[in-house]
DNA sequence: CAGCATCCATAGGAGGTCCCTAGTGCTGAG
DNA sequence: CTCAGCACTAGGGACCTCCTATGGATGCTG
């Protein structure tokens, strides 16, 4: 099997003319080189090099051979260069994943951050529907990534607590939103809810089921979506009222939703954002950076939650 | 030291996703890619795969490092075809020498030759002047040659005759033409010979050489020259006479002295042509190929010589 | 939820490779 | 002819490579 090593010995050889040169610059014995010389020329099958007296003559074999195996060593070099650009994010893919009502609050402000200190780097910030974030985030293809989660869900997954985001009443019918809505009212109420697929541990939703619960109520959802932009659309055209994050509705409703308008719960809840991983993962740089420039993000908006 | 090897195990890897796959697919054993991804890890200071549970995950490294990875095993595959199509003629440089005036009888028919059977060869035929010729096969930059020697000379050297040529007398002066040359007569001619810098080794001189001695004569040179083709000139331009073989004479005289002719010596003299080489060298093949092919050429000129 | 299959990591050992030092033989130059 | 320079050989130590066997973790399944 060729080597990289017998190549460098071959080109130190070759240019030098001699073996003894030849280890000298490279820091070996002469014998070293020389078995290295043979080994290469019987792997290929052909001589390089005619030994003659003084020195060695490379053959017009080497004469050949000499820029291919220049071009492998400069193709070695360039993978050991990207090796240590990517090391110190002058390049490379930093992949993050960054779901649903998170991302509303963090995304392009996030890249821009990325790409503001590491200008050569490619962002990725997976997540346009939850159920894949968290499937990643299982397997494995996502190292972390930040999510409205209820409380200490997932098991063999280490939440670490972000910051919180009060959660509002959302409707197109001003009579819903004159003062703040209760339990009560909420179980009443004809509700659009994000995030299908995820319902189950759902930051939003768990802690509506929480809130009802406390007061013996069912919720009750008229329609199932999977986008909160979705859901907000739906809220604008007077088809169903929502709850969502304080900071989703200032700024989907002005834009989806312009007739629309909001409202506290009482009492106020709220949902809270989290780095999510693996329990058993190390974290890698690129990843910390992530979750360093999210969190700084994220609390710059909502209100800051500090993890014992 | 990144090693190819370490590539290959890595792009496995890579593609199937699996250490076990990927063991399988390079006929390892598991334990062995294993260990050859964690010395490329560690040697480049990146992780390249997570570890989870079932298979393994490229990082975002892998992915920026694979088409690097790529390119240094497309590399590797490059020179081994490369030396394989060496191996068989299909590409490379053929180098021989051949030297003054077995050029003349050889030269373009020869790399006609080579180019028929081989059509992607580069073809080098050394020896514009015999100087170089001789030092090139004497410090072994040049594998073999075709001369017109003096019959076993040169220390060191294997010298295979391979042909004979009758040198001939030429001059612009009909009157020297009229009968064969003598020793005596040669002895008071005015020559220009070719060959200044190898006349002690030159064929045709230590043929002239022992013809006069065994007269009790000195040869008398008046003019020196290196090319055969200059020599020619000037016996074209009546300054001296001249003993050539008599086939560059049939070539060159119409071409170079029109006015000239050519007359037999007395006794006649031959030229012999000869493969000459370290007697130490182990012969490659596109040598063997050029002599064999030479000496096709010169054999159907020049009057065969089989060495016993 | 218990059992099974799969996959990676570790341990230990056989064999090979790499690299060294020391000495030999050959070649070319003075 | 002698000397200096260069490549080769021999032998040994350190390391690497690859194997088998085994353990631990995970994910699937009845």
């Amino acid at each position: 099997m060729l080597s990289v090593h017998q190549l460098t010995c071959f080109l130190a050889t070759y240019e030098q003319g001699s073996l003894t040169a030849a280890a000298e610059q490279l820091g070996y014995a002469q014998p070293s080189v020389s078995e290295q010389i043979r080994a290469l020329e019987k792997s290929l099958g052909v001589q390089l090099f005619r030994r003659v007296g003084r020195g060695v003559i490379p053959t017009t074999v080497a004469d050949t051979l000499r820029p291919y195996a220049e071009r492998v060593l400069a193709a070695v070099d360039e993978t050991q260069r990207a090796a240590q650009s990517v090391k110190a994010f002058e390049t490379g893919t930093i992949r993050f994943g960054m779901f649903g009502i998170a991302r509303l609050y963090a995304g392009a402000g996030l890249i821009a951050d990325v790409l503001a200190r590491y200008p050569g780097v490619r962002v990725e910030l997976i997540g346009q529907n939850s159920t894949e974030v968290h499937e990643d985030l299982r397997r494995g293809r996502l190292e972390a990534a930040m999510l409205a989660v209820a409380n200490a869900d997932s098991s063999g997954m280490t939440v670490t607590p972000v910051a919180r985001e009060e959660l509002v009443y959302i409707s197109a019918d001003p009579a819903h939103l004159a003062t703040p809505v209760t339990a009560h009212r909420l179980s009443l109420a004809s509700l659009v809810m994000p995030e299908t697929s995820y319902r189950a541990v759902d930051s939003t939703r768990t802690t509506l089921r929480q809130m009802l619960h406390e007061t013996g109520r069912n919720p009750q959802t008229r329609i199932e979506v999977e986008d909160i932009e979705t859901a907000v659309e739906l809220v604008g055209m007077g088809l169903a009222d929502s709850v969502v994050p304080k900071g989703a509705a200032e700024q989907l409703l002005p834009r989806l939703a312009p007739n629309a308008g909001w409202v506290s719960l009482r009492p106020r809840q709220f949902d809270t954002f989290a780095i999510v991983h693996r329990a058993d993962a190390v974290l890698s740089p690129a990843a910390q950076l992530m979750i360093e420039l999210a969190t700084q993000r994220i609390r710059a908006i909502a209100e800051p939650v500090h993890p014992r």
